[in-house]
DNA sequence: TCATTTTGAATGAATGTTCAACAAACGCGG
DNA sequence: CCGCGTTTGTTGAACATTCATTCAAAATGA
């Protein structure tokens, strides 16, 4: 699905796709039914970013989505499997999103680099409801395996593919790092302006923390991050 | 350095003072009145670590506290004021802590970066249990105002703190650094890796914590912190 | 008509809170 | 040191509420 074109961020609105397009679009209710599963998903994602993991309910989710209170025991057997969908859904997302940043970067392990810092802090994946979603979520992981294992989404394969990165930059510019350290460190810190960025109580922006992502990446590999006249950061 | 002395993280077990010093350690009911709230709270830190905090019930503190079930009710008025007052316990210790650390590391701005970063990795504050329940109270933070004001314990004050730090680390070292975004670079990567300490899947222990810390002061403060012989990371 | 989807009320379990009774410690006059 | 009433602390059952789940009936579309 690649860098998403589309705006998935706002509410939907709960005229049903169904109803205005009464057969090219549906196919029978097959698609009605991803329709709708998406629809709840997407009510979860609202409340658990208005109402935190512990005030969502299965009311509020139906509320939301402007449908009844049974529905969503239809669509989804139980509470548990729509949080598990809905987690499931943000992690597949997150993944697609960074893997088709990093495909469309070149061999260039700066613009690499560059590339999966810059999609961390894209609107697509980094909106205030999106974010504070995935934190309802770790606060839970650490009780339940199931969260914990689609928590790390930005998980191996991305440390690893940090790792990578990091190692040819330092042999391409001699620097005096510990790949594994470094990479850690660059995880970390993204997870980290997430978080407070999902606080929001402060002056951070998703700018603001990109510049402090990038400052990091200046320091760190500063032959591949120069700062330009105004005092930004860019890969050389 | 500094790597605590103190080991205050084992559950208190429910003996209470009270019994085994008649007469010098309670001063009437007054001492047993805190013993008891601390009790609560730690077995609230338990539960939170535990189950999480959306399954974190009252007769589970009680339990874990070896008390009954009405007993949180008449210490704390309600659920909700015995959660802050956990939170606000936590947030306090950890102040102190950091604190404390601060200003045992004398004037010189390497060596207090240095021991705030090890303070944050110490066994006091970053035990697994502590970081389970921050983390559970991340995950409500947002849409409880009171939990996010207390959640900024790590806040201004030390983002400040860190701001000045770096500071005067460039002014020594003539640093090409924005210190405003270098501090903010360090205290999410901080966070991010008390994050990743707690969802604790991987390999991530406090040593390599701590040592992805370094590594990044090293690479931002190369003239500061210096590798040694063994590849270690220390101050200069 | 038949299969599928949706509704909304009924149900039952979980849990925060209240409270009346009980226990322990204290103050005090003897 | 000894009763004895009072205050303080504790218990566990009763209560009320919230909420996930179930399900029979209605609506919808093929």
């Amino acid at each position: 699905m690649l860098l998403a074109p589309m705006e998935s961020d706002a509410i939907m609105p709960d005229t049903t796709v169904r109803d205005r397009r009464p057969d090219a679009e549906k196919k029978g209710r097959k698609a009605s039914k991803e329709v709708r599963r998406q629809q709840l998903i997407d009510a979860t994602i609202d409340s658990l970013a208005r109402r935190g993991y512990a005030e969502t309910t299965l009311a509020d989710v139906a509320d939301g989505a402007g449908l009844s209170r049974g529905i969503v025991n239809f669509h989804f057997e139980s509470k548990e499997k729509l949080l598990v969908a809905t987690l499931q859904f943000m992690a597949e997302e997150y993944a697609a999103h960074w893997r088709a940043a990093f495909d469309k970067a070149g061999d260039d392990p700066a613009r690499q680099l560059w590339a999966l810092c810059a999609a961390d802090f894209d609107r697509a994946v980094c909106s205030r409801r999106k974010l504070a979603a995935w934190c309802a979520f770790w606060g839970e992981a650490k009780s339940r395996p199931t969260y914990q294992a689609l928590c790390g989404s930005r998980d191996q394969t991305y440390q690893n593919v940090l790792v990578d990165i990091c190692t040819r930059l330092r042999n391409q510019g001699n620097y005096a790092i510990e790949p594994r350290a470094t990479a850690l460190a660059i995880n970390a810190m993204l997870e980290g302006l997430w978080l407070r960025l999902m606080m929001g109580t402060e002056e951070v922006s998703r700018e603001t923390a990109f510049a402090a992502a990038a400052e990091m990446l200046s320091a760190t590999f500063p032959k591949h991050f120069a700062r330009e006249a105004g005092g930004k950061i860019k890969p050389a």
